[in-house]
DNA sequence: TTGTACGCGTTATCAT
DNA sequence: ATGATAACGCGTACAA
């Protein structure tokens, strides 16, 4: 494998010189940068980025850290980071922790062993202030809300706020909700949302915990079909439990909006074939901007940003479906 | 930054003894072991990677290129690469092409330049050829069938030939195809499959090309819609367009599958809310073979691992749908 | 404008 | 069992 120092050789100049012409510095006389370039091209040479990471003392690589890569909602995020990644010349180490926190650490100690430059968290099942401790090693950016660490998220309360408050405009009363993992952040604000927004009306046995899948869903509608007293609409966290409820529903007779009015949450392809009403969800933005807070140096002031949702209307959960 | 030289000194040993007891290397006293793991502990020392990739010239590290990682397609690969990698202690780098020709060079040359110790290759635009220049850095394995090449595959004809049959027992004889980029590999075998399974029954006009998405399957159904001829039944290449298909189909009051019987392709999220006949195949095995290729020395030989497809029963068309 | 020499942090070779 | 010391390949003060 050649080197530089087998370029200098070639030649005929100083290693010094090769590295300046390799990296496009000035006061490099035309002559020397052109038997440099004749050198590279003799010898074949190819540059080794190892060598010039452990020289520069940096990766231009960014770690992301997601529990799975195959949910569209993950897999939205990585989407602007990869945007932003290649434009920025950056790469991306993608772990997928399952939310193991054993494996959690594991991407913690790569910041910290300088694998990477910094590190995207998706979400994770660690303590916040666990992880902030390795913020001595690089930046760290969550893509929840976090008060005291750089996040960039959408407001969960005011998402929840915004589905229940459609279906309370919609005269629905008798109101119910599915949430994910019951103690993650977003989850805690969600419940909150419904506790604050129903008021009154809330119950907790209208409350569906664990509902994550498709399948889950249906789960869900076995749960409602099985209730003495069942609530009349159902806010979901996520497409896909919208569209199992709403599945498992359909197939055992029932209709929706009539019988349920189900709201679905992300605004992925799941809402685009079935019609959810949902509500819809920049991913992809979230992943912009994390990237770019990760490879700047505002990460340092723990910046907020909150990115904006929307109620996108359909069929589940309409207007138009309601005398 | 404490390295290993930090360690010696205070640990009163070399740094050939500090290494052995990083890497667990036997011939080294426990007192002095511990000496070490003393210092290690109160000089908070943490291994730098870099370091190790250049002295080893191993990254440990594999990359993959794809034009979309948002693609439940993609995603479904990345996913098994996820779980191998970590398994064996490997990260991986993903990168995001678009199908650019002058980004798939970027990867490559990542490659040469040794960021990564090899390739998985899920979809590309440049030749093979090309590409496989550069497998004197590194082990290249596609996720496409390539007869001179590592790959991981599924086979697109038989796999198409499934469906065509399929439809063939449902007594259709007017059969449409819809196939993603005209010229891509996958697609020159499925129009094959098409040519020789429907034979003399084939039509140019009942191609549909650069069918993608699930607006591209309304774009393929509004084109059906204004053919004097038409179709009884249409194969796609992806559950995505044969979602978009049924969808606007069903919105101008066609039904599926009596008007037109519609079979997906991928088994994915979609077909399952949508109840789509599917041909359903594996990627995350995928993935896992993809990878566990590259880390290996088999590559050298140039594998070809074919992974099996199957036909998954839906309502758009079944058996049960037709008299 | 150019070059020398050292640092980056680790592993590996070869003595002892 | 242990330790000097030379790689690994590049970037960069500092000197000239």
């Amino acid at each position: 494998m050649t080197n530089i120092r087998d370029l200098a050789r070639e030649a005929h100049v100083s290693v010094t010189t090769v590295s300046r012409v390799l990296n496009d510095h000035p006061y490099v006389a035309d002559d020397k940068r052109q038997a440099v370039q004749a050198a590279i091209q003799k010898l074949g040479y190819i540059r080794n980025q190892t060598a010039v990471h452990l020289s520069t003392g940096q990766t231009h690589t960014i770690g992301v850290m997601l529990p799975f890569v195959d949910h569209p909602y993950h897999a939205a995020i990585l989407q602007g980071i990869a945007r932003c990644a290649f434009e920025e010349g950056y790469r991306f180490l993608t772990w997928q922790t399952n939310y193991v926190e054993s494996h959690e650490h594991t991407v913690l100690k790569a910041l910290a062993q300088r694998e990477v430059d910094g590190l995207i968290i998706v979400s994770h099942s660690l303590s916040v202030d666990e992880i902030l401790q390795y913020e001595q090693y690089g930046p760290i950016v969550f893509c929840e809300y976090h008060p005291h660490a750089s996040s960039v998220y959408i407001n969960h309360y005011t998402a929840f706020q915004k589905g229940l408050k459609a279906l309370q405009s919609l005269h629905h009363t008798e109101i119910g909700i599915c949430l994910g993992r019951p103690d993650s952040t977003n989850s805690l604000a969600r419940k909150q949302a419904y506790q604050d927004t129903v008021s009154d009306d809330a119950r907790p046995e209208w409350i569906y915990e664990q509902a994550l899948t498709i399948e889950d869903g249906a789960h869900v509608a076995r749960a409602w079909m099985n209730q003495s007293q069942r609530p009349t609409a159902i806010l979901t966290a996520s497409d896909h439990v919208a569209a199992g409820i709403i599945l498992e529903l359909r197939e055992q007779g029932y209709r929706i909006p009539e019988d349920l009015a189900v709201i679905g949450f992300d605004g992925s392809d799941l809402a685009v074939v079935l019609n959810l009403t949902t509500v819809a969800v920049p991913y992809e933005t979230i992943g912009r901007h994390a990237f770019s807070i990760a490879i700047s140096d505002s990460w340092q002031q723990h910046p907020q940003t909150e990115i904006p949702t929307t109620l996108k209307n359909g069929t589940t959960a309409s207007i138009l479906c309601v005398k």
